[in-house]
DNA sequence: TTTAAAATTTAGGCAAATCTAAAAATTAAA
DNA sequence: TTTAATTTTTAGATTTGCCTAAATTTTAAA
């Protein structure tokens, strides 16, 4: 049986694989985790006992087929608790993570299944994030970061590209949520800034931001 | 913060409770959570640093004010969850009680709430067990056992008292479920069973099954 | 009321997951 | 290429929650 340590260092290294193709260090996962260096080393050891990573010590780690599989399982759902908890429950897309970050631990394959279902298999988070199917597949994605788009262009908010908190809470305070409609109307090019209409209010956001917001284009 | 064993032990005490008035004794609480005598021992004096419990050597524990509002807590949470997975999900009422209890431990006032607004506010599981409000109160009861009642009379299923996995796997097989209208045709005084009708077919169940069901009389 | 049985606690240990401090290996710089 | 800095691992502790076996206390029986 694996335990819940085990199951968040799985996720911080399925999430640290995704930037960087490589093995994942030792001290990438503990920033990640928020450890010490010398506890990961420890449950690597652990890790690699059961065949969910493969290690070379000095150099790294990456997830192992099975690991993987945990890893991705976990993801999922995290991903439909955190719809769950949205649209069905009415928890802003800011508040959700702290919640879904325990739920995403709870065993049951006919429980995931059957939120799987009753949120009508759905393909994307509140964050816009995909969601990988029972198989472990992840949808295709056809977004665009927003400050890749064309001057004139029109698109829809699919997701995030980065969840913190508090850029969630300046995404709120710009009335741009999931499905809010965006216009580019300028591009400056001295900072990579962008003038935008959210709702026919035209508004100035920075590169930062842009780069962040994931948009499908009409 | 308290514990995950902490809260089971916590819920196991005020089980415990509800049949005996008196304190509970040391062995009690480790029949309960299938562990040994000498590690509840060693939990109670957790507990009782914590005050959530008011302990003598030798002599069993109870609830502290603080202990039992947590302990009614966690029933409440895991009785909303109950409702939650039969009546969104579709689980079957004696596939509940494992994911359930998994979920009572998910910390989020918010969640609780939100997911008690969701169901309703409703007062009664899947079971028929109460579900405490949001101040720890539990609704009125008006229901008696089924072996309580008159030759003749006829009810409605509220609840059972007792929810293990094959006594409710035997009510699914005679098709009593939550709701089922019952009506007791003969009493028979030599082991205190029952004939009854459940629509309109006529069954045999034994006293230790009707003192088991919780009925709503008409 | 003394003694035997049962219940409870204490003592000492173990595994998981963490830590600090020290040692070893790798990488980067002079 | 040698040395210094950085990264990683090892060694040794700590806490939580559990265990077995032995000691103690309580209860019940003769």
């Amino acid at each position: 049986m694996i335990t819940l340590a085990e199951e968040n260092y799985l996720k911080a290294i399925l999430k640290l694989s995704k930037n960087s193709e490589e093995s994942i260090s030792t001290n990438a996962i503990a920033d990640e985790l928020e450890t010490k260096a010398s506890s990961v080393t420890d449950m690597i050891k652990k890790l690699t006992d059961k065949q969910l990573v493969d290690y070379v010590p000095y150099r790294g780690v990456s997830l192992s087929k099975s690991g993987l599989k945990k890893a991705v399982e976990i993801v999922r759902k995290h991903r439909l608790w955190e719809l769950f908890l949205v649209t069905k429950l009415q928890f802003k897309w800011d508040e959700v993570h702290y919640v879904a970050e325990q739920l995403e631990h709870i065993k049951s394959q006919k429980l995931v299944d059957a939120l799987d279902a009753y949120l009508g298999y759905p393909q994307h988070d509140p964050h816009g994030e995909p969601i990988p199917n029972k198989y472990g597949k992840f949808p295709k994605s056809f977004s665009k970061r927003l400050c890749e788009l064309e001057k004139g262009s029109i698109g829809q908010v699919v997701g995030v590209s980065q969840d913190n908190q508090s850029f969630l809470q300046y995404l709120n305070s710009l009335n741009i949520t999931l499905g809010t409609s965006i216009s580019v109307i300028q591009k400056i090019e001295f900072d990579d800034s962008l003038e935008i209409t959210i709702n026919n209010k035209s508004t100035h956001i920075s590169n930062d931001v842009a780069r962040n917001l994931l948009i499908k284009q009409k």
